[in-house]
DNA sequence: TATGAATGAGCGTTCATTCAT
DNA sequence: AATGAATGAACGCTCATTCAT
């Protein structure tokens, strides 16, 4: 524990911070200051701050991605296609290994998922496109198998209603955590939200598609 | 239509830049630039630019709860308690108010609503909570009624995740409505996104919470 | 001479700087400093350290040009043309001009013309071609008259060995000063310096351009 | 020619950047990059940047001195004193050595001398002087022997113009190059320039100084 | 009511150099 | 002999805010 290199002390201060404060509310003189390292170290292990936000992407997205894709193998060898369900368990199951790795880790991945919806962003869009698209698509596949039969346009913004829960709880899950407890005199755990998301996030993608309320907006 | 006062251009470029850029991101020489009024106008009119984000806020809240307020009136005279869907409807036909005075509005509105859960944010959540709490728990007690049986805190979480699926599909639906233009040649309006909510927020908060598949996480 | 204004007490400490160190050695908070002026107050009123640099240059050559043309207008009435030497010492009179208002303008003002030859200062050279350039050229053409029959080319090269001359002596002044005072006890003021170029200039725009030797070098 | 060593490829990264952008406007990083060897060599190699810099001149200064000094000493054999115009030859001739070894060479050793008369530079100066000031003299007393009868301050001058003539035209040859060859569409070659030279600093050493002019300034 | 001028604090980045190996 | 890692100092610039009028 004690000195664990200039790298990834600063990768280590910085989810901290990001998944506090965000990344533009973050800087780099916070980040070092925290690391315990010179306020150039930055710029020379990740060539600026940006580089940073990139590499500290890459180091949850390429296990969470390798997980999902080995856990999607071992179900194939079944003879039946996985239940939605099944499919929510397996992304929440990928999701708390991340967890596990670093209690700000999730905060921090969805703040970027976050950023990469926002306009000006197309860079880091991009780089994560080109990155890990091929590895979600398969997955995104198998659940739209699973949920209700509707429309190209549909599922895309279904899937972007179910992105935008996983990403806003777990992006605030501090703030969130915080409230449940001084309401309820009891917080629940990261893994235990996770569980609680399945069967309505599930149940989301199932509901029947109804467009006879259209008009009535 | 000319010259519609300091304050007001203000409050306009504002919303435009806040909807497009964030609130961080989003600079007061830009404000005031776009807006063609002094660099030291937002100060004077606003006291600071938290100021400024505090009366955009109240802009859309006050007619969104009071549109709230009088829908939930009108349909109490009946006999019956509300739908989950009925609901649901009343709450999109809210928002579409306040999207038709802006094109922007929403999503200004929605980044307001994130900003409020982060961390360092207490002194914006306590302003809204004050000022709106009062009006909006007796809509969300009607939810309650509606959706399926559940402890409290599994309801406060439920919240949430749909929450999360309001504000990050409106927040980012310039940058949505782009994506699905250019994957499917035709993007949807807002109207349309959200009339397609109700359905899945409605399954979401209907299902049955399923605590067997805790262990399995 | 107590308060002079933040713009003119830049310029007057950048003049001072500018000519001792050059522009790049010279940093914004040395020109504060010295102003006795905020570190913001260069951006604040010149934009940028290069929008300062470009208004030093044109409080020199605006006069400097004005001068020389309102110089050859007197001139002209008379049915002759003017000779090298007139010329010369009106380039010369000019340049006192410049002087007078302040030891270091002369100095600065060559060091503008060095940097404007140099690879990458495109920008600068293409900025004092589009604004002086049409008041120098009738000068040039002037000289032309007077100097020995040449090609173009030649001129052009010989016009830039009187330039380099006039712009390494006066961008050196303070130097050549001090090394001349060291050597020979007594050192000579610019006014003086301007005059015993004339001739020397003078001679070597007329001299005969000899082709014979090329072969020997 | 494949690898030549980390300090002279250090040195010749090094003389076309300096050529380009100038000493202070060059960087280590660009050396090192450019000469494809370590940050830290320059330091390890030379001491310093300054020092690299001083390896330079003498590179270019030495031959320079030498040819020079062969040059006079085979023309001493005759009984009658060289013509102004020989010796500018000569030193051409000198120049064109320095010259043929590397394109950029001559730009270089310009602004070298450049710099070498700039304010805080004298530990440049002292060291030029020291290496160099009497294998120079020779020459320059020769000169001033063909040259027109003169004081020493007088002479102090003129030489100092001849010098920013040659300094200024080697040291943005490329930029004047390549605007000749705009303005023209034809470029001088750094031989013709030295040749045309000769006849005007022969005659600007050789005019007659003339005080009647100085109190019309 | 309104604004041009000015400010202190802080930003991300780059510099030549040094250190440990 | 050479180098990857690291550093302290400084860079130009921008921020939201305030002041004097």
């Amino acid at each position: 524990m004690r000195h664990k290199g200039t790298s990834a002390s600063i990768v280590e201060a910085a989810e901290t911070l990001f998944a506090e404060q965000g990344f533009t509310e973050t800087t780099v003189r916070q980040i070092t200051s925290r690391a315990d390292v010179n306020l150039a170290a930055i710029n020379y292990h990740f060539g600026s701050k940006k580089g940073l936000i990139q590499a500290v992407a890459e180091k949850f997205l390429t296990p969470l991605c390798a997980e999902l894709g080995s856990m999607m193998e071992q179900r194939q060898v079944a003879d039946s296609s996985p239940s939605l369900e099944e499919l929510l368990e397996m992304l929440m199951r990928a999701l708390l290994l991340v967890h596990r790795e670093n209690v700000n880790a999730l905060a921090v991945f969805m703040r970027l998922l976050e950023l990469a919806y926002m306009k000006n962003q197309e860079e880091l869009r991009d780089f994560l496109i080109s990155r890990y698209n091929d590895k979600l698509q398969p997955f995104i596949q198998l659940i739209r198998k699973d949920a209700a039969p509707m429309e190209d346009d549909e599922f895309f913004w279904r899937l972007h209603f179910l992105l935008g829960s996983i990403t806003f709880t777990l992006s605030n899950y501090h703030t969130l955590h915080a409230i449940e407890k001084r309401e309820f005199h009891s917080g629940a755990e990261v893994e235990n939200i996770l569980h609680r998301m399945i069967p309505v996030l599930s149940a989301g993608l199932q509901a029947r598609a109804d467009k006879t309320y259209f008009c009535r907006l």
